[in-house]
DNA sequence: CACACAACCTGCGAGC
DNA sequence: TGCTCGCAGGTTGTGT
């Protein structure tokens, strides 16, 4: 399910549930997800959950001699269950509490991933890389500007680059650049210091309208059935491939990037 | 260095 | 009913 907003999303939802309890036990029935879970998560068990924090896609459980880190890949769903609920197919993970809850990680494709940081460091892997967040300061149009200059690659793979800005999806920027009027095609290099500017303002009120969005389903997040059902959103471009564009009525085309399908309105986007 | 593309894995819907 | 194919919200690693 994850973009950064529904990870955002699933942060907010598990916080109040979890921040502040002991962890009892960590159960893994699958240990092979992008990388093998680290033995030494076990380290977090009998700690108490100082944070739950968010970088990236990556959701962040602090407890005081090191981090779990959990990523959702392309099909992980996280959920707070009671602890003694039957795991079904692709229950990978549990985290128990003290509560008699646990955080349990579901993901049929295994490109997730649960990761353990000793200490407080940043991790020399996967969060060192990482550029800035989109919806903080850092993230700004001067900076996409100089960043982009003499790049030839296409604007949508660049900004889908991690080490230029974290958590812009396919489905959000496909739509981000239907906002801006803005080929996904274009080269990154030719952006001019305006559409910057419009591209990062429309990135940022993507994202945090999803986020609004999805909070609007938070209250059911730990119900039986339990799935976070995330508000559906109102798309543009992403999935419409063939239909009217929304703004021109003219017929919505599709191209691959990266292996990756970008849909576009040959007449709103230049 | 910059960029394209395959790979990781399972499930689902379309088409036959 | 059941098979095969293509595609899916991400990221890393390899090759040119």
């Amino acid at each position: 399910m994850p973009e950064l907003p529904e990870v955002e999303v699933c942060r907010l939802g598990i916080k109040p549930h979890i921040d502040g309890e002991r962890i009892t036990d960590i159960v893994v029935r699958q240990r092979q997800l992008r990388w093998p879970i680290p033995e030494q998560i076990s380290d977090a068990i009998d700690e108490v959950i100082v944070a739950v924090e968010r970088r990236s896609k990556y959701l962040i459980i602090k407890v005081a001699s090191g981090s779990i880190l959990i990523h959702l890949g392309m099909s992980g769903t996280i959920r707070v269950i009671d602890k003694a609920l039957v795991p079904v197919k692709h229950d990978h993970v549990d985290i128990v509490l003290g509560n008699g809850k646990a955080l349990r990680l579901n993901d049929p494709r295994r490109f997730g991933a649960v990761l353990w940081l000793a200490g407080d460091q940043d991790e020399q892997g996967v969060l060192a890389k990482l550029g800035p967040e989109p919806l903080t300061d850092d993230f700004h149009a001067d900076y996409l500007y100089k960043k982009s200059r003499n790049k030839a690659v296409p604007v949508k793979t660049f900004i889908m680059n991690n080490p230029v800005v974290v958590g812009v999806g396919n489905i959000y920027a496909n739509e981000s650049l239907f906002l801006s009027g803005i080929r996904p095609t274009k080269k990154a290099g030719k952006l001019t210091k305006k559409q910057c500017q419009v591209l990062t303002n429309n990135i940022k009120e993507v994202l945090a309208a999803a986020i609004k969005q999805g909070g609007t389903t938070l209250k059911d997040f730990t119900q039986a059935d339990g799935r976070p059902g995330y508000f559906k959103q109102s798309l543009y471009v992403y999935g419409r491939a063939g239909e009217p564009c929304l703004t021109c009525q003219t017929t919505l085309k599709e191209v691959r990037q990266s292996n990756r399908s970008s849909v576009y309105c040959p007449q709103c986007q230049k």
